[in-house]
DNA sequence: GTCTATACACCGATAGAC
DNA sequence: GTCTATCGGTGTATAGAC
């Protein structure tokens, strides 16, 4: 009971650690590339040396699993945020979600990198930071089906599409604005396709 | 004159040494992934020491850029195979580009990862090597504008949505195919919208 | 010309002193 | 908890054998 208090002081002192870490790891992803992060250059910027690091994460994997975790949660509450601001109208919604998305990934290439590219050998993300990418999709699915967007999968189709413009403006033309241009006329395109209904199985059959 | 054959010979067999440390260098790229591709470990599979490799490529980044330059002319060919089959109807002809793209990405995901992502720190393909991308890219537009889709931001759309759908199923779910059978939705979606009319400007002004 | 041997600076990771 | 020292591995450069 006596060192209670203490116990918190010396757990505090040690998030706050991590944070700094982490806050340091942020800035040499953006600055390096994702991959080119290394453990002396977080250490630095921490004023630490290199293996003072593993006193607080198990390995540089554990860095980048502690990074995906926390992109996701900002990204979490981003669109938390933002579905105060949301209409009833699907096409609205999906117009709102999309430009959110777009223009979180392309604000921090590095960061978009970590959470929807599997580009670092070996690393998979843990359950438990990968719980709020999960939370983020289902809240996605939620929002739709709200709206009467009821098929899973043509939300599916919708995130691929953002993503997919995502991609080609950070790896072509990284800074600019081409492809976030096209951004509503796709969601357009969307949108009128999934307020029709959907032809059951591969457009055959007329009758049951 | 005498010693064109002698050099002739030469180079042929230069080129070979090329070609096997390409053929090492995809093997090790496929087992290890993109990154974990070791200069070493190519080595070791033509059967020479690290530092020779240098007797035939400038660096490593040479190596990935003969590679880039390779995967886009393998798809060149197979887009021009393709291009025979093709109807005159845009939706079909969508299809079947659609599914060509998304098998050849999956079929090798470090070709992709390659082909269509900047994952690798301070890597960009020359011009001679990029040169394939753009001709495939070109071609793509003109089967369509001569299906009737002249716009090419349509066309870029629907690129960017089955790459969107390659990036999902070799990020979330390598190997399976759980995002290749959303394929046929996503184009249909599309055909339907590049069909119609694109309302001119941000939909608004009824007069010129 | 082609390859080997050697070296260098860097990486992630570990052991052990303090 | 942080340090120093060190390990095996990496890409890369170069000197020299053949």
């Amino acid at each position: 009971m006596l060192d209670v208090p203490n116990t918190d002081r010396r757990t505090r002192q040690r998030e706050q650690t991590r944070r700094e870490i982490l806050d340091a790891a942020w800035e040499v992803a953006r600055s390096a590339g994702l991959t080119g992060l290394t453990l002396r250059d977080v250490a630095d910027r921490v004023g630490m040396r290199a293996p003072s690091l593993y006193s607080h994460f198990d390995s540089k994997h554990a860095i980048y699993d502690a990074m995906f975790g926390e992109a996701w949660t900002q990204f979490e509450e981003l669109t938390s945020l933002e579905k105060a601001h949301l209409t009833d109208d699907p096409r609205d919604a999906a117009h709102r979600i999309a430009r959110t998305f777009f223009d979180f990934a392309v604000a921090d290439p590095a960061r978009y990198q970590l959470m929807n590219q599997r580009t670092i050998p070996g690393f998979e993300p843990s359950a438990e930071n990968y719980a709020p990418a999960v939370r983020v999709l289902e809240g996605v699915f939620a929002i739709a089906a709200e709206r009467g967007v009821a098929d899973r999968d043509d939300v599916t189709i919708l995130l691929a599409t953002i993503g997919g413009l995502i991609d080609q403006q950070l790896a072509n033309e990284p800074g600019g604005e081409r492809f976030s241009h096209l951004l509503p006329r796709a969601v357009d395109m969307w949108a009128d396709a999934a307020a029709r209904p959907k032809p059951d199985t591969p457009r055959r059959r007329r009758t049951p």
